[in-house]
DNA sequence: CCTAATCCTTACGTTCACGTCAGATTCACA
DNA sequence: TGTGAATCTGACGTGAACGTAAGGATTAGG
């Protein structure tokens, strides 16, 4: 049920020194729970966003402040899953919420289309190395044979 | 015709100490030209090379020790080609260069590909989100107007 | 030919993203 | 209830990827 920052960094595959250093950069709530003892106690949810987050931080390629920028997207988005749940939240917010979630949703999506797009085109110059590259082996296996 | 270090930073969009730095880790050839004065002096390809050393490192998110081990593949083709301009090239070993090019080749692709397919699997979620959003938005536009 | 701009090497400094160690505390469990 | 394992908070260490400063040589332009 509760889990602690050594189950949670092997679940992540990472290590707790990673995890506090990111709470402490902001990049994960400062303390989902602490119980008398102090120890820190997660859930699965936690897991979830350590491996967003990790996730995020490998393909974007962006530093870990400019990630924690792009994450008040998640944070926004949990605000609005939260908020949304109870019924009686008035249209008016409920607007507002998904409106602010819609635009942090549309920067992520603008910055990972253009890592796509230049990914993309790095891909297909490779290929037509490819392509030439065989074409050249083609040709000298055929020599042979006519000769 | 012949650039200096400084030139080629601007055109490349960094800096002299950066290019010093890759040439250091062999990441660029250890010195094109050095006419008497010992001032480095490039060619358009060099700032082309280099460019593309950046550009493969910000894509593909590797160490500049990873990127290097890369692009011996750039090194391989550039013998080739270089060696394949001379028509009196045995065909046995037009074969091993040609063979050996694509193998690096073949390298790029799969850790190009593989980035590639993750992000391509990001912003598919982050566009079924997107469309999450959207339509609780629409429901929220229709109530006013049936009341 | 003279001078300001650029370049050279060497070397120390810096930022990021953690790793690692110390000493104390807390937790799991036999 | 004891005890070994895990966690806590500092704090210092580290590797990667450069930045920056010093002191001297070189080059370009008027």
């Amino acid at each position: 049920m509760s889990l602690r920052i050594g189950d949670v960094a092997k679940l992540a595959g990472t290590t707790p020194r990673t995890i506090r250093y990111y709470e402490e950069l902001g990049l994960l709530p400062q303390a989902p729970e602490r119980p008398s003892g102090g120890h820190r106690l997660y859930s699965e949810d936690e897991v979830e966003r350590l491996r967003e987050v990790i996730r995020l931080k490998e393909l974007l390629g962006v530093t870990l402040q400019e990630l924690k920028a792009l994450l008040a997207a998640e944070e926004a988005r949990a605000a609005v899953r939260a908020e949304l749940q109870r019924e009686d939240v008035a249209p008016e917010r409920r607007r507002e919420l998904l409106l602010e979630a819609q635009g942090h949703i549309e920067r992520q999506l603008e910055l990972v289309e253009h890592r796509a797009a230049e990914l993309a085109k790095l891909r297909g110059e490779l290929l037509s190395t490819r392509g030439r590259v065989r074409e050249r082996l083609r040709e000298l296996d055929e020599i042979p044979v006519s000769a």
